[in-house]
DNA sequence: TGTTGACCTACACTAAGTGTAGCATAGTAA
DNA sequence: TTACTATGCTACACTTAGTGTAGGTCAACA
């Protein structure tokens, strides 16, 4: 079992991140030492891994919420949480491609500035 | 010369996003007309079209002031302006690189789900 | 005449955390 | 033993980048 330091070294989360998603229901409220600390087991990093991949991709809170509770749920939820991946993965690749429209942009920009024009 | 609703139609920004710019500084107090209505000309609009640019590659309002603060101060800020937009464009391509990533670990899993696995 | 529609200001609210104050406790150092 | 440091706890304030709402003005149209 390892602390919520540790947890959070290893994730690359905040501790108050992870005490936020606990509160938000993300997680499953820690299980406490005799010392009132947050004890966390392997699975739970798996899932915060997971959970905060989710929200790098930009799914809000919310739906992390949503997908937690469907997994929580069982096998029955498995086509709603596969299209819920889905259309997370197709989100993703959108964004991709917006951002390398951006990219294109700011190399005009720069391009301009290499020639020396003020704008 | 433009409304402000004109505006934000064409750019693709909200009304209160726009007034929201006004008030941080990062657009000149609009000038106004006879019904204390807000007027752009095309010179805003596109130094908006670029500033929402510069937004969704996430440079923050902040640093978007800094950036418009040296545009405003003229050509001498020209190598310190074109240090930021490099940096920024590094910064857009780490950010796309990451999300590459991303999909990868959202594809493993849809593969698992697609193989009728509940995790 | 009245009722839209677009604009105005000021203020409240939101999301997703981050930071801080004030406290407890455990382990180490003198 | 005492003191200090590290880590944890809760509760609450603050932040960013807006969005939404209330209450008001004004011009144009039926």
């Amino acid at each position: 079992m390892f602390t919520i330091g540790q947890v959070a070294k290893q994730v690359g989360l905040n501790i108050g991140a992870i005490r936020f998603y606990e509160r938000k229901g993300l997680l499953e409220p820690a299980v406490r030492n005799e010392q009132n600390n947050r004890l966390y087991s392997e699975d739970v990093i798996g899932w915060l891994e997971f959970l905060k991949c989710l929200r790098e991709t930009g799914m809000s809170v919310e739906e992390v919420k949503r997908y937690y509770d469907m997994v929580k749920t069982g096998t029955s939820t498995l086509p709603e949480r596969t299209k819920l991946i889905e259309d997370q993965k197709q989100a993703l690749l959108d964004d991709i491609e917006k951002k390398k429209a951006q990219l294109v942009h700011l190399e005009h920009k720069l391009e301009r500035y290499y020639r020396g024009e003020n704008y």
